[in-house]
Order: C-alpha cells, then structure tokens, then sequence
RNA sequence: UGGGGCGUCGUCAAGCGGUUAAGACACAGGUUUUUGAUGCCUGCAUACGGAGGUUCGAAUCCUCCCGCCCCAGCCA
C-alpha cells in the first residue's frame, strides 16, 4: 500500500534493496512472498503495524502476496478473540491478504511429519529430563552444555517414544522431542533445542486433537517454508535462531526463504510489549485493549487515529537495524498531516465561561455560515446559530494578561470566529472572585462580509451558542507513562509506580455545536484551536455524545507562555 | 572471559571509495491568515563512536579500542 501523498518522502531501506536485487537477479523467479505472522495471544500495537506495513507494503509495491498467518503453536496463552481482533486491525490498516487466512495449527500433521523424518535421520532424539534438567544441562553463555543421557536412543526407540507422546501415553513435561545439534555451541539455540513438548491442552483451533504442539523454533521456518515465503522478515532477536532453521530446513531438505532482521519500533513514553500491555489491561489501569491510550491499534482507532496516518509513520520511521525510539511527535505529526486535510471544523467550548453580549437583539437568533474546512472549498459550508448569550473557552480571557496575550481581555476587542468583533465591558464574579459572566458589546457591521469585517483584530475566539449548543463529554489523553523509555525503567518494577496519574481528564461540561451530535461513531472533527477529536466508537450516542481528544493542535502559544 | 548484532544532527534515517553528508520530525526566525492552526520562506552535522592505517581521495576498505542491544523458556 503506497502512501500517494508522501511518495516524495519515501527512501529507501535495506530489506527494500534486498529485495530489489532478488528480483533483478530473478533469485526466486521474481517472487515476492512475505507474510505476517502473530501469536494470537493479545491485541497488535504500533510495533506490530511497522511490521504489517512492512510485510504487507512490500508485497503490494512488488505485485507479490503478503499471507496473515497466526503462529498459534501454544494453546496456553492463545484464544481465538485474539485472532478476531487482529483479523479486524490488519484490515482496518487497509491490508489484504492472499486467498484465505493461514494458521500454523494448520501445519501440526506436515510438521510431526517433519519431526518423524529428522528422527529417521537420527537428528532428533526424545530426552526423559526434565525443564530444569534441561537448563541445567544446557551449560551458560560461557560454559559448554553436556550432552542428555538419552542423546543417543536408537531411531528405533525416539520413533516409538514420539509416537506415544503423540499419542497421549506421557503426563506433560516428561518427555520432549529435541534436535540433535551441538551441545557445545557457542550460540545456545544449537544446544539440542526441544522441538516438541507435551501440552495436554485444548487448542481455539485444533481442539483436542493434539497433545504435543511444536515449538515456535520448529514451526516458524517450516511454515514460512510451507507457504513458500520467499523472504521472511521479522526482528533482530531472531538473528540467533536463523542458523537453526537453516540447519533445520537444510536437514528436511524443503523450501528455504531468505529470512531477514530489522530492529522493532520503539516509542517514546510508550511500552510495546504485549505482554507488558496486557498487564495494563489485567490490572486496570487502562479500560481495556482499546483504551484510546494504548499503543494498540484498536485503542489507536479509537483515539481517532486514521489507518493512512499510521501507515505514513511507518513509512516515515524507516526500516534498520540499528535499535531506536521514536519520538511520539512524528506520530502525532502524521496524524495531524492527515486530519488538517480531512477533518470538518466545528466549534466546541471543553471548559465554557458565560458571555452576554448586552447591545445584541434580546431573543434573537442568527444562522451563520460557516466553511467547514478552509483548505478544502468542496467540504462545503454549514449554519452555526449565534445569539446574545455564548460561551467561550475560559482561558481565553484574563483579567490580567502577560504581555502579547491577545485574547478576551476588559476593555478589549476580540473577533468571534465566523461572526462579530467583540468588546468587553464588565467582569462578573462570583463571592470568590471567580469570574462567572463576560459582559460585551458587539460591532454589527463586522459580521463577516460586513463593512467593518476585515478590521484588523488580532485574536480569534471559538464560542457557542448557550441555547442551542449540546452538552457534551469529552476525554483529554495524555502518555501513559510519564518518562520517555518506560521499558528502561530500572526503578519501576511495577506497571504502576510508572503510570502517569494524570494521563486521563473527563470533561463533562462541554458544550458543542448542534451539528456535533448528529455525527456518527468514529467520525474525527478539528474543534476550531483545541485539536482534533474523534466521536467515541464505544459511548458516543445523541444524547450523551462523548468526543476523544486525538491530538492537539501545534499550539506556539503554549510554547510562548512556557 | 562465549556467540550474534548495532553505533551518521535533539529524534528517526539516506549514504554501498570522489556528494556542498539526502529527507522527515523537532527546534529557531520570518511571512500569510477571521483557527496564536494550516500554508509559504529561511536557518539547523567542516561532520559520520574513538584511534591508527590503506588510498590521489574514506562515513564508506583494514586493524585495534570504546559504547549499546539480544541470547542460558518444555514462550513467541
């Protein structure tokens, strides 16, 4: 999937050149076949769009095929609502697979045939020790690992044993299949790693037909190999199993794909581990998988989040294999690029402050028109109703402004978007100080079009109408986790001694144009200086209409008043 | 003290022996603007982890050193 838009900011990278070359020296017939292959045992994040982009984004610029293949070799951690929800992300990212959905379960027959064949070959041996005899024999980084006593059982033997393994003679744990390689490797995944174990254990797909599942070392590269992948792309940690599947594939003597390493994306103030995500869910600290603060993509979508804005950033953060952090600025800047052309502007007060405007027709009511995105003419104009009594954004007026505040100040003259010059009068306060109500005055002739329109008036309020605004809800994000790596995190053994105790505000009192409450679930809206929002996919209804904050708008003068 | 990787601007990242060392984000300044938004313009690495070496010429090749990441699941 190209991204049209940006086709001048695309450069290249390595896997791309790679890539390149095999279709020049027509190394697998011109063939591009990638895949994506999750465990379907949590919700995809950002890191796993990087790779989907990646995968996916290759085969579509190379007319290839690009296969989505659950790798769902163990039944203790997976379900089959994983699997749904990653069939309904990869889509909603704008990505389509070949003919059907593949699973590794699909393979389990063809792979225990593998593991009878490496037996025959004397390659693989059933071991009786058990985990921690195992580790224990396995040796250290520095230290050398001593071979099984039962390395060297007769084919005769290791076929039987595997045989009743299958078929369900052994309690878990006690037998394992393991592959005859070195135990004196210096790479510790070429110390006779285990192929299969015992899992007495219910499969989402598979039921209780098996006992034994295949490790993912034995299951990954066969699969790919299976599909005939041609180039098989996943991350840098996997750097030390390819001279495993290589010696695997080379034993079996089957299709070899050319696997290549990338680094996986990190983030800044965000954690992309499922299993450290999944933590966040298990403990509440977020509503659930699609918190629109979570880095995944459901709580992404939710957030307000387009698939072309993802899919641009992963564009834009390059492929390497150098270890980085994105900063989330390029994220939200994505975002930004994408809604600034298409979201509709509407005008929404978060924290409203009465305004009267004394000199306006008591009970009158204007339609005023208004484009609903200046950039883009064809997005056409709506009606906005005014009247004498609004509301504005209570840090739009102060009583005693810093220098270069040019906003509602006494005694000054401000515009109201779309509709008249403002002055104002007279501050009420309440018994505390508070400021409850701006009295003001109008310019009647500088209504836009009018001829005291185009004086020059440095501010710009957003403002709605108290009568027929709608009350409305809106939840402001910011980062979960305050510090910039919270991986990285030493001190922190817990999720929440990390969190940001302030990363979730609910608005309650917002008031919004009429129109706004007529928008559908999912529909993102720029509200006019704040940001860009996103009707709730989950609670949004008419009559409590609740808005997500996307991102904010590029806001100098924050920046200014730091 | 084992093995596998990686080190180019604040952050990503091109670069593949001869380039003024791309581009983006961020940042800074200017300008347009009825969103302090957007747009537009300008600036932003004599420098490529360090030290040597090869070469007419090195970020790119060689050597040594330094730093960071991954690996001791019957997880993926």
């Amino acid at each position: 999937m190209k991204n049209e838009n940006n086709s001048d900011l695309i450069t290249s990278n390595f896997i791309r050149e790679i890539v390149k070359q095999d279709i020049a020296s027509n190394k697998w017939e011109g063939r591009v076949f990638t895949r994506f292959p999750p465990e379907p045992n949590g919700f995809l994040h950002i890191g796993h769009a990087k790779s989907i982009c990646l995968n996916f984004g290759l085969a579509t610029e190379f007319g290839g095929t690009c296969n989505l293949r659950f790798d769902d070799t163990n039944p203790i951690k997976e379900d089959d609502i994983y699997v749904q929800s990653m069939i309904e992300d990869v889509r909603w990212l704008g990505f389509e697979w070949g003919d059907k959905i593949h699973y590794t379960s699909e393979y389990f027959d063809q792979l225990c045939d593998f593991a009878m064949s490496l037996i025959k070959g004397g390659s693989a041996y059933v071991d009786d020790l058990n985990a921690n005899e195992i580790r224990e024999y396995r040796g250290t980084l520095t230290k050398a690992g001593i071979d099984s006593p039962f390395r060297g059982r007769s084919v005769a033997e290791n076929l039987g044993l595997f045989v009743r393994m299958k078929n369900g003679e052994f309690p878990d744990g006690t037998k394992v299949l393991r592959a005859k390689i070195d135990m004196a490797s210096a790479n510790l995944n070429m110390r006779d790693p285990v192929l299969y174990r015992i899992l007495n254990t219910h499969h989402h797909r598979t039921g209780d037909t098996w006992c034994i599942y295949p490790m993912y070392d034995f299951a990954h590269g066969q699969s790919d190999s299976i599909e005939k992948i041609t180039h098989s792309i996943c991350t840098l940690e996997f750097e030390d199993h390819r001279p495993l599947y290589d010696w695997i594939i080379d034993k079996l003597g089957i299709h070899h794909p050319q696997q290549i390493e990338f680094a996986r994306l990190n983030l800044a103030h965000t954690l992309l581990s499922k299993r450290k995500l999944s933590g966040l869910v298990d403990e509440g600290h977020v509503s659930g998988w699609d918190d629109p603060r979570m880095p995944t993509i459901a709580g992404m979508r939710r957030r307000g989040y387009t698939p072309e804005s993802i899919r641009d950033f992963c564009e834009r953060i390059g492929v390497a294999k150098a270890n980085s952090t994105v900063e989330i600025a390029l994220l939200e800047h994505c975002l930004r690029e994408d809604l600034n052309k298409k979201a509709l502007r509407m005008m929404a007060v978060l924290r409203p402050l009465k305004l009267t405007i004394t000199n306006y027709p008591e009970g009158q009511v204007e339609e005023l028109n208004a484009d609903n995105n200046p950039g883009d003419p064809a997005s056409g104009t709506r009606a906005i109703p005014f009247s004498g009594e609004l509301y504005i954004e209570q840090e739009d007026f102060m009583e005693d402004p810093p220098k270069k505040f040019f906003r509602l100040t006494p005694g000054k003259e401000v515009r109201l978007k779309h509709a008249y010059i403002i002055k104002c009068e007279d501050v009420v306060k309440d018994s505390n100080g508070n400021v409850t109500e701006l009295r003001c005055t109008y310019d009647p002739d500088s209504k836009t079009g009018g001829p005291t329109a185009s004086r020059k008036i440095k501010g710009t309020l957003h403002w709605v109408s108290v009568r027929q605004s709608k009350k409305a809800e809106v939840r402001i994000f910011k980062h979960l986790f305050l510090n910039e790596n919270p991986a990285d995190d030493k001190e922190s053994t817990d999720l929440k001694s990390a969190l940001n105790t302030k990363s979730l505000e609910i608005l309650k009192e917002c008031r919004v144009e009429p129109a706004l409450v007529e928008s559908k679930p999912g529909d993102r809206f720029q509200f006019l200086r704040m940001g860009y929002f996103c009707s709730d996919l989950k609670d949004f209804t008419p009559s409590t209409p609740v808005f997500n904050l996307a991102v904010t708008l590029r806001d100098t003068w924050a920046k200014i008043n730091k």
